[in-house]
DNA sequence: ATCATCCCCTGATGGC
DNA sequence: TGCCATCAGGGGATGA
């Protein structure tokens, strides 16, 4: 489900609205296990959340002695509870002291939430082996990315996904940035030419920022902590269009499976 | 080292 | 209406 504008959209909104930096008073896990298994979280009471940070497409509720990391899968999402009512799929309440209950709900359970240590959580099973965060100016540059595809044979479309060269990007923002970049996702990451990578490197951070500004893209499950859709959606220019003239040249749009997934390009627009 | 494949799970959709 | 197949935005584990 989400990308990183998705998960940065639910960042902000969080870190928003837990301002006033609450303490957690109590913790229920409805179910044993996600994706992964449910930590025991009891340890949470009494902590303050000071902050909301993102890495990849993580989320990370900075505590007093922990961080609750907390990934969405394809269908995860967080909430404020309104009244006593809990919604099919509510796996986590947070009670805090403030009065709100924030909720974890996911659906397919392809989402996690674990408990790190403190310090060092880079170095932590789930972030270690993480690529540059697209808009970290100093490691994601052309060059970065040229030398880590010197010898790829993946093509270009499943390489931008690997988080492991750059985070974030994910089946949708894949397409759209090869589409802004004018290159055939079919190409091979080893044979592009600087100058493509100049392109990429320009065009990722320019799209991902764009969808946090339209508060990141709902096609079906992703909702917002305020339960909002996002408005991104209709800014796409490829993804999900295939068959729709190309908003460039009329071209109608292609698509195709890559790496396991829908991928959709201009044939005219990109080579 | 690199990469394809399988799999976790529920729900929406469309064809018959 | 029911039944079934297909598809969905992620990514860890495995093994070639």
């Amino acid at each position: 489900m989400p990308e990183l504008p998705e998960v940065e959209t639910v960042r902000q909104q969080l870190k928003k609205t837990l301002s006033d930096q609450p303490t957690v008073t109590q913790v229920k896990a409805l179910r044993a296990d996600l994706r992964f298994p449910i930590p025991e979280l009891s340890g949470l009471k009494n902590q303050k959340i000071f902050d909301i940070q993102r890495r990849a497409k993580y989320l990370l509720f900075q505590l007093n002695n922990n961080v609750l990391i907390s990934h969405l899968g394809m269908t995860g999402y967080w909430r404020f509870l309104k009244d006593e009512f809990l919604n099919k799929h509510d796996h986590l309440i947070i009670g805090l002291s403030n009065g709100k209950n924030l909720v974890y709900n996911d659906p397919r359970r392809f989402g996690f939430v674990d408990l790190l240590e403190k310090d060092n959580i880079e170095s932590s099973r789930w972030l270690h082996h993480l690529g540059p965060e697209p808009w970290d100016e100093e490691l994601f540059t052309a060059k970065y990315m040229q030398k880590k595809a010197k010898s790829s044979q993946r093509n270009i479309k499943v390489f931008l996904m690997d988080q492991e060269v750059v985070v974030g990007v994910g089946n949708i923002y894949a397409s759209e940035a090869l589409f802004q970049a004018g290159i055939d996702p079919k190409k091979k990451a080893g044979r592009l030419k600087l100058a493509e990578w100049q392109k990429l490197v320009q065009v990722i951070p320019q799209i991902l920022k764009q969808a946090v500004q339209g508060g990141g893209t709902t096609l079906r499950d992703y909702r917002n902590v305020f339960g909002g859709y996002g408005g991104h959606q209709v800014a796409l220019k490829v993804y999900g269009r295939a068959d729709e003239p190309c908003v460039v040249c009329k071209e109608p749009i292609k698509k195709a499976v890559m790496g396991g997934r829908s991928t959709y390009w201009c044939s005219k627009c990109q080579k």
